[in-house]
DNA sequence: CGCGTCCTTGAACCTTTTCAATTCAGGTGG
DNA sequence: CCACCTGAATTGAAAAGGTTCAAGGACGCG
């Protein structure tokens, strides 16, 4: 172990693939060296985990193996316009994916044709998941608007959790709040009713954006009633009337996709089948 | 490489935990050298993963740390009768588990207090990894039939996928193809009419049995339809009007818990939203 | 043999889907 | 700039599918 500190040019620093009002860089090596306003532009600050794995990985590993990929680090940012996709089903896995602004869905094509939407992921949220063990994405993720995704390879990936216990502790951490999510998930489809499922869908939707510094009431979704519909297993009408309904008891302000949560103890309580 | 070929004895064969007719060892180290009889005693030949893992662990990693952890490696087996619980919820998470002989259920108490099936494990499969990540386990595990299992610590787990990258790679397929399930399980719950979901359920149940040595089309149901029902997000009544449905459509034979699969190829066509 | 548990089946009721009509917002082209 | 078009959302009414309630039957165990 510990070789190659010899190579610090893996690669020339390749082009970023960045393009757009994109934040200086994905690394923020120092927090404290930058003032705190240019993390929050207009969007949210970011929590991108592969920046922040990346960042850990160049501060907190104790054999300090940084000099030996320095380049690779700042590789990839790519952008995806809305509508764009990411990566699709049957493509190869070659990266993990961690979105750095804006919204993705990801979805499954049914056998008779129509999609499946599986989850939905917000700044700072991986994708890609599904691909490590087959060698293939069982999934497409499809960009709800113009966003940009970090990328670490698979090799790069293999290579950082090689190295250090810590983060791989933190890596499967995220696997598994992966399974306990989609837990939760089915247990929504298997148990709640329409209404119910809605605000399940909000509440959780709100507290993931909370927790990227985003209002907790006031939110503006980036995907269609039939997109909802296809997570929540509803028509789109059966979601509008769930959200109408919820307009209706004063719990929600509704307007197209604006969405002002009114009441939120009465919302978790509806979720959790009060 | 390949070393230790010495030590048939890394340790005295240890004190297995074992009651009842089980065979002889969880380890096999030379598959060829048993005659195939002897794996397929009535049960099905088994394939416990961590017993596998152990087992790939000790024949293919090239740096042969063998030696340091001698004794670990062919610890824990346990067994648990039916109706008891490998591990609940809160429980903090130390081992994971690979059922080695029946079945198991895996369940959360909904916040309503009922409880709710989230999956259902044949031997060979893991159990536990829902608490990687939090270190306390997030569903509970019922053992359905008496059961045996094999457990891995906590720490002999990180010791081993340090140490071997494939290793590694073996088990965030694991992880990966869980979360591969369970989106089919998501696709299930949202997509399909109760039928469907019946027929989808005993196909994966029949493919995971078969892949064990079972018979594709004669199984035994270990579960009530209570559980199969929680399962896929019915009453148990419409799971068992769907039993019927199928019964009568000459699909399948269904007598209380056998059921023979007479038409696979219908079934599979059910399941897919034919 | 009798009891309890699990399974099956029927009928009424309720939720959700389906089909259909209407409105609204945004984008395009005259 | 406005008319027009398209896609998305809302709302209503009828139909389908599941659940709920209820009763009866099969099996295993003491």
């Amino acid at each position: 172990m510990l070789q190659a500190h010899t190579a610090p040019a893996t690669t020339p620093p390749p082009p970023l693939h960045v393009r757009g009002p994109a934040p200086a860089s994905c690394e923020t090596r120092r927090p404290a060296a930058q003032p705190d306003s240019w993390q929050v532009p207009r969007q949210a600050r970011h929590d991108c985990f592969i920046c922040k794995l990346r960042q850990s990985w160049l501060v907190s590993d104790p054999f300090s193996r940084h000099g030996a990929h320095p380049a690779e680090p700042l590789k990839a940012r790519q952008v995806i316009k809305r509508g764009g996709a990411l990566f699709k089903v049957g493509d190869p896995f070659t990266s993990l994916y961690a979105v750095h602004t804006g919204q993705f869905k990801t979805s499954t094509l049914t056998p008779d044709g129509r999609t499946q939407v599986t989850g939905f992921h917000i700044a700072g949220e991986l994708l890609g998941l599904d691909g490590i063990g087959s060698g293939m994405h069982s999934c497409d993720a499809t960009a709800l608007e113009d966003a940009q995704v970090c990328s670490l390879s698979h090799e790069e990936l293999n290579r950082m959790l090689t190295g250090s216990p810590m983060l791989q502790r933190q890596f499967w951490q995220i696997m598994s709040d992966q399974i306990v999510h989609d837990q939760h998930v089915m247990f929504w489809l298997g148990n709640l009713k329409a209404e119910e499922r809605v605000a399940s869908f909000l509440i959780n939707l709100s507290r993931r954006l909370q927790g990227i510094g985003h209002s907790a009431s006031a939110l503006v979704l980036r995907m269609s009633r039939q997109e909802i519909g296809s997570y929540l297993g509803l028509t789109l009408e059966t979601v509008s009337r769930g959200f109408s309904k919820l307009h209706q008891q004063r719990v929600l302000e509704v307007k197209e996709r604006d969405v002002r949560i009114l009441d939120r103890d009465r919302l978790v309580q509806m979720g959790c089948r009060a």
